[in-house]
Order: C-alpha cells, then sequence, then structure tokens
RNA sequence: GCUACUGUGGCUCAAUGGUAGAGCAGCUCAUUCGUAAUGAGCAGGUUGUCAGUUCGAUUCUGACCAGUAGCUCCA
C-alpha cells in the first residue's frame, strides 16, 4: 500500500495504482477531463505508476501545465497527420507556446495555406480512431538506431546533446508514429477534441539563420468546441485594435511607397500626439535633473569606428559614400551615444559634475533588413526619448533606481505599467564576436545589474545575448495585439565606451577616472509607443493625448454663432476644439465623432443656447446630460489636468 | 534577408484571357433636422511597376516595388 497525499487529504491505495486511476477513484469528471498528473511536484503522464508515498496533484486543461501537455499532444497529432500527407517529412521541435503549439518540419516543398484544412482533416481523423499514446525509454544508442532508421535528421542532433549525459531517452509513441520527446502528454489522441491550426510560416533550425528554413505549423486546441470559437473571436476582437489599421482610419500616420519601407508619413493627428508626449517627457526629464542636448544626425565613420558601431552596427546604418572613392564618408546616426559623448568631453569634468544626465529627444535611422517593418512599431525613422546619464560607481545604483522610477513614471502615466515585462537582458559568453570588452568587464557589470534589480524586487526574466555590443539592458518589454513582444523602454549600463572615447573625471582623490555611464530611454521611442498607445485604447486615447479633445455640433445653421462662442471659450482655455458646421443631422455628426473617438460632443440647440448650457455626449458613456458651460469647462480641466485614463 | 500569402478608384470589397462594378468617403443640389448614417444627382480606375507569353492580359509567367503573418534581427 501508499499512502498518497491529496490536496492535504492522505489516501491509502494499492502500491502501482496509477495516476489516471486516483483520478478515476475521485470521479469520472476529473478522469476524463485530466491531461497529466504532478507527483511531488513534478508533472507525469496519467499511466505513471505509484510505488511509494507522495503527494499527487490532478491537472486538467484549467491548469497551465495541463494545458502544455495538452497542446504538445495536439503538436504530436499534426505531426502525425503531417507523416501520413508527408511521408519523407523530418521533425525537429514541437512545443507548447504561450497560445497553442507549433511543430518544425522539413519537407520537400513548402506548405501553402491550402495545406492545412487538409492536415487538419487528417487530424480528426486521428482524433477519432482515439489512439493510444505510450511512453518508452532507450538507451541513446538504440534511439540513435531508431531515428536513424526513420530517417530523422534533426532527433539525430537532439539525441547527442543528451547522449552526454548518460540518461535514457524517452520516446513517446501513438500507431505508426514515434517522436522523441520529454513528455508528459496525454494518454490517447481522442482526449483531444476542438482543433484549428492558425498559420503556415517558417523559422530556421535552431533560430539560426544560417541553418535551413524549415516549415512552421501553427495550431491551437480546446476540450469543447465553444472555447475555440471564444479564441478565434477573441483574436479576431484584438486584430481590430491593430494600431497598422486604426492608425490609418483614425489619420494618425500612413506610408507611401515612393518614400520607402519603415518611413512612415505623421499625419496631423499622429504629428500631434507625438509633439504632446515630447514636451511633456522634456519637461518632466527637466524636473528630474536632465540636461536637453541636441546633436548632430549624422557624423563620419570616424565617431563610429571609434564608438564600435563600425565594426558592431554596420550594417544596420545608412551610410552616405563611398569608402573606397571618397575622402570622408558619413553615416547617419542610428543611436545618440557617441554624439551625447562629445556633450561630456567638451570640457574637463570633475566628481563635482557627476552625475551628468544629458536628455535628448533624438531622431535616429537604423537600416532594418526589409521583413522586419511593421506599421509604427518598427521603423527606419524613428524619434527616441534617449538620455545617457555619466556618474560615479557609487552614484550608480541610485541613478540606475532613478532612470527605472522616470520609466516607471511614464508607463503608469500612459496606462501601459499593468502590460510590461521585464527582461535581464545579457551577453552570450559562446558569441564573443558580437561584443567589445573583456569577460571580466561583463561579469561585473551585469553582476551590478543583477543585485540593482533584486534590490529593487524588479520581477525579471533573462535574457541570454540579448545585451548591446558594450553593455547589459533592462529592457521593458510589452506585447502588441497579435501577441508580439517588442521593448518599449530599455536602460542599460555601459562601463566600456568611456574608456574608448577618453571621457575622464577628476575624482576627490585628484586621479582621472572613467565614469559609469548609463544609456536609458523614459517613454520609449515615440512612433512606437504611439502605436501600443493606440491598441491599447483601440484609439480612444486619454483625453489629454487626443489630437481632438471636444467637438461642438451645432443643431442646425442658425445655432452657429452660439457654437463659435462655446469655441472660442474652450479654446482660450487650451483645449483643442473644432466644431461641426455641416449641414447635417445630429446623429450623423455624433456617429462621425464618435467613431473617431473624440472624448466629448457638445450639442448646441435652442435650448442650450438660451439656457447657456451645453449637452454633453462622451465616448465612453454616451449622453451625460446639459450643464453649464463652466461646470462643463471645470470637468474637462481637471481630466486632463490629472492626465486621466477614462 | 528568409518562408508563405496579398496588391482593383481615398477606404472596404466584387468581376473577367476580349481594356472593370458596388457600398462608404468626396463634390453638387434639395433638406435646417435633438444623441451612431436624410434624399437625389455627379465625378473618380491605362486593375502596384516593368518585362514576357498571346491576335488580345487587369486576369497567365518572371523580375522589381509595397503590404501582412512568422523566422532572423531589434527601440
Amino acid at each position: 500500500m501508499v499512502k498518497v497525499s491529496l490536496k492535504g487529504e492522505v489516501k491509502e491505495f494499492e502500491s502501482g495504482i496509477t495516476v489516471a486511476e486516483i483520478a478515476k477513484s475521485i470521479g469520472m469528471g476529473l478522469y476524463k477531463a485530466a491531461c497529466v498528473g504532478k507527483i511531488d511536484g513534478k508533472v507525469v503522464d496519467l499511466r505513471t505508476p505509484i510505488t511509494a508515498d507522495c503527494e499527487v496533484e490532478i491537472l486538467t486543461f484549467e491548469h497551465p501545465e495541463g494545458k502544455k501537455a495538452y497542446w504538445h499532444t495536439t503538436a504530436h497529432i499534426m505531426a502525425q497527420a503531417v507523416k501520413h500527407l508527408f511521408p519523407n517529412a523530418a521533425f525537429a521541435i514541437g512545443p507548447a507556446v504561450e497560445n497553442g503549439f507549433y511543430y518544425d518540419i522539413d519537407l520537400d516543398r513548402s506548405l501553402t495555406p491550402e495545406d492545412l484544412p487538409k492536415i487538419e482533416a487528417e487530424m480528426k481523423k486521428i482524433i477519432k480512431e482515439n489512439i493510444p499514446i505510450e511512453r518508452f525509454e532507450l538507451a541513446s544508442d538504440e534511439a540513435r538506431a531508431l531515428m536513424e532508421k526513420e530517417h530523422q535528421i534533426y532527433k539525430l542532433e537532439l539525441i547527442d546533446e543528451h547522449a552526454g549525459k548518460g540518461e535514457k531517452i524517452s520516446f513517446y509513441q501513438q500507431g505508426d508514429y514515434t517522436d522523441l520527446c520529454a513528455g508528459p502528454h496525454l494518454i490517447s489522441t481522442g482526449c483531444v477534441k476542438a482543433v484549428k491550426l492558425t498559420a503556415n510560416t517558417a523559422a530556421y533550425w535552431r533560430g539560426d539563420s544560417k541553418n535551413k528554413m524549415l516549415q512552421r505549423l501553427y495550431g491551437i486546441s480546446f476540450p469543447k468546441a465553444s472555447e475555440l470559437e471564444e479564441y478565434l473571436a477573441k483574436v479576431e476582437e484584438a486584430k481590430k485594435r491593430d494600431h497598422n489599421v486604426l492608425g490609418r482610419q483614425l489619420g494618425y500616420f500612413t506610408t507611401c511607397d515612393l518614400i520607402g519601407q519603415g518611413l512612415p508619413i505623421l499625419l496631423p493627428n499622429g504629428a500631434r500626439v507625438i509633439q504632446i508626449l515630447q514636451r511633456f517627457v522634456e519637461d518632466e526629464e527637466q524636473k528630474r535633473g536632465w540636461q536637453l542636448t541636441k546633436t548632430p544626425y549624422m557624423a563620419k565613420s570616424d565617431l563610429y569606428k571609434l564608438s564600435g558601431h563600425w565594426d558592431h552596427y554596420k550594417d544596420g546604418m545608412f551610410v552616405l559614400g563611398d569608402e573606397e572613392k571618397d575622402s570622408e564618408v558619413f553615416a547617419l546616426r542610428p543611436m545618440t551615444c557617441p554624439f551625447q559623448y562629445q556633450a561630456y568631453l567638451n570640457k574637463n569634468r570633475s566628481y563635482r559634475d557627476l552625475p551628468l544626465r544629458y536628455n535628448e529627444t533624438s531622431t535616429l535611422f537604423r537600416n532594418e533588413a526589409s521583413g522586419e517593418m511593421h506599421g509604427l512599431i518598427r521603423v527606419r525613422q524613428f524619434t527616441i526619448s534617449e538620455g545617457h546619464l555619466m556618474c560615479t560607481p557609487e552614484q550608480l545604483e541610485s541613478e540606475f533606481q532613478g532612470c527605472l522610477e522616470l520609466a516607471i513614471f511614464m508607463l503608469k502615466t500612459l496606462g501601459l505599467y499593468e502590460d510590461v515585462s521585464y527582461r535581464f537582458s545579457m551577453w552570450d559568453p559562446n558569441d564573443r564576436t558580437k561584443y567589445i570588452g573583456t569577460e571580466e568587464q561583463w561579469n561585473e557589470a551585469q553582476g551590478i545589474m543583477r543585485k540593482i534589480l533584486n534590490h529593487l524586487n524588479i520581477p525579471f526574466v533573462e535574457g541570454i545575448g540579448e545585451a548591446a555590443f558594450y553593455g547589459p539592458k533592462l529592457d521593458i518589454q510589452i506585447k502588441n495585439v497579435f501577441g508580439k513582444e517588442d521593448t518599449l523602454i530599455t536602460i542599460q549600463i555601459d562601463q566600456m565606451l568611456a574608456e574608448k572615447f577618453g571621457m575622464e573625471y577628476v575624482d576627490a582623490d585628484g586621479k582621472k577616472k572613467n565614469p559609469y555611464i548609463i544609456h536609458r530611454t523614459s517613454i520609449g521611442c515615440y512612433e512606437r509607443t504611439l502605436a501600443l498607445l493606440i491598441e491599447k485604447y483601440a484609439g480612444a486615447l486619454p483625453m489629454w493625448l487626443m489630437p481632438e479633445q471636444i467637438r461642438v455640433l451645432p443643431i442646425s445653421e442658425r445655432l452657429h454663432t452660439d457654437a463659435d462662442k462655446v469655441v472660442k471659450k474652450l479654446q482660450a482655455a487650451g483645449f483643442r476644439v473644432t466644431c461641426d458646421t455641416r449641414n447635417e443631422k445630429i446623429g450623423y455628426k455624433i456617429r462621425e465623432a464618435q467613431l473617431q473617438k473624440i472624448p466629448y460632443m457638445l450639442i448646441i440647440g435652442d435650448k442650450e443656447a438660451q439656457e447657456n448650457t451645453v449637452s454633453v455626449r462622451s465616448r465612453k458613456d454616451g449622453d451625460i446630460g446639459s450643464m453649464p458651460i463652466d461646470a462643463f469647462l471645470a470637468k474637462a480641466t481637471e481630466q486632463v489636468a490629472t492626465k486621466a485614463i477614462d
């Protein structure tokens, strides 16, 4: 007999009982819903026998681990279907991801969207057959032999990686399909119910662009058809917030073939919002002790050679001129760092000058690869709230904290704070060509950053190989409507470039020392931030940011004079306000203002003109009744002054 | 850059190997109206660009340009 603790309750079972049987003993509902089990914290198949006292948990689809196994099993079913249709397929990896699963497969031809329904149909057959999924283990040489027989070259590579560890290699078999896999899995293909393949794309083997490009199939599955429908509807809903559609519709930006890729035109609405953001950021930074610089958009190649950009970032730069022919070659700046360093170098510095904080609303140019551009999120020319801070080692932590506090202040003001996550971006010691500096320097800089992050209780994930070429970064990440993550804000520690540029300060002991440099942005680059704001608010930005805050709607032509008085009064109070004097019905004017997400519509009819009131309609709450103009003015002023998120 | 897909008037979309239609937007006229679309009329396109196949291409093929998703890269 074994003693099994289930949610704190201890029960006795025959030794050898499986997790599935325990689930059944609790209830058929749980048995049917069970995906995997957890024995003493380790996630296992439901068929796993229990031979010693332990703690057991039954995990259903509702549990993240249950979901993972459910989706991972669906990936295997998809692989089996692909193998039926393409017998020569070689399989790479097929994990569960945040929303569903994918499998990377080497095929003799590229897949097209027409293939998806065929594969889906084959999957449904496999699910209907309800094939048992069984685990077995082999020694590494036997595992090799099995995969060699199946011509699974990618699996052989994976086996070779594990072989060194001396562990047995586990496989999962379902009918005619066997996959190298750590598991765990559901016990049968029939457990999977509603399936949908969502995309056919491609991905490099091992994520390296030097390797072969494999076909990647994405899909998702659920225990109920209704859940699948709900999920797909949610995805469609999210796409309606896409800034690349909404931003164009609402007149924020456009693009033009003649100007080129990644070079959006900010239309009046977009330009206005960015102006408001920039003024806000520059003022806030001034309050926090930052000094504004304005540095050139381009420089001779010599500057970039000194900074290391010429060696490490040249592919990303727009170079003007030909090194072979021209005596002087220039490049548009991809970063502001070396320019602001020259401001520091303008005179000799003492420790009394530090910390020295330079900010700049800085336009940058990066020659991104053609497939990478996306709306306003990824472009070739953008303007960033840039800043470089020179400080002593003793000041580093508090200054880093100051930069982070500023970034958090910005995120909270914009209402994005709840949506971000933190990534500690470190170097990859196995790829030294990407970085300058010594291992000691990297360990030191990363050690300092880790200490600061822990000290400040920042919950972060580690990103190996995500560092800048000169130092580690704290990246503040955010997801767009498609779930794709991008960096919104970054704060970096650099102890290398000061030395390269000969930046020094005279310390209290009279000795010359190199300052630490913090590279940082406070609100990110304005184009990207605007894009994420549009998606966050589905175009209905907080009122203080809206290009048009109030629209006055006179009911008929004879009220234009009265409407104009209201407009003048609001304009005098600093509001961005227009008047819709078109000869249209009020319903029509409201509809347009509503679609343009104008925060307030003020309807002026005979009654209002007579009583000196306005009939207020908010984009959010609809008709909120009439009130004296001054009352509305006070309400609107308050909303803007507090930068309210409505 | 790589894989797949897409490109028709300002926008959303239809149609076809024999040189294109609808709705919305625009303009004109009428209507002066109370909380998400008043009616009528007019105008607007060498079907992304350049080649090729063909008696004939916007439709088929290729290259290029641009867009979308993913990969790589990255703020």
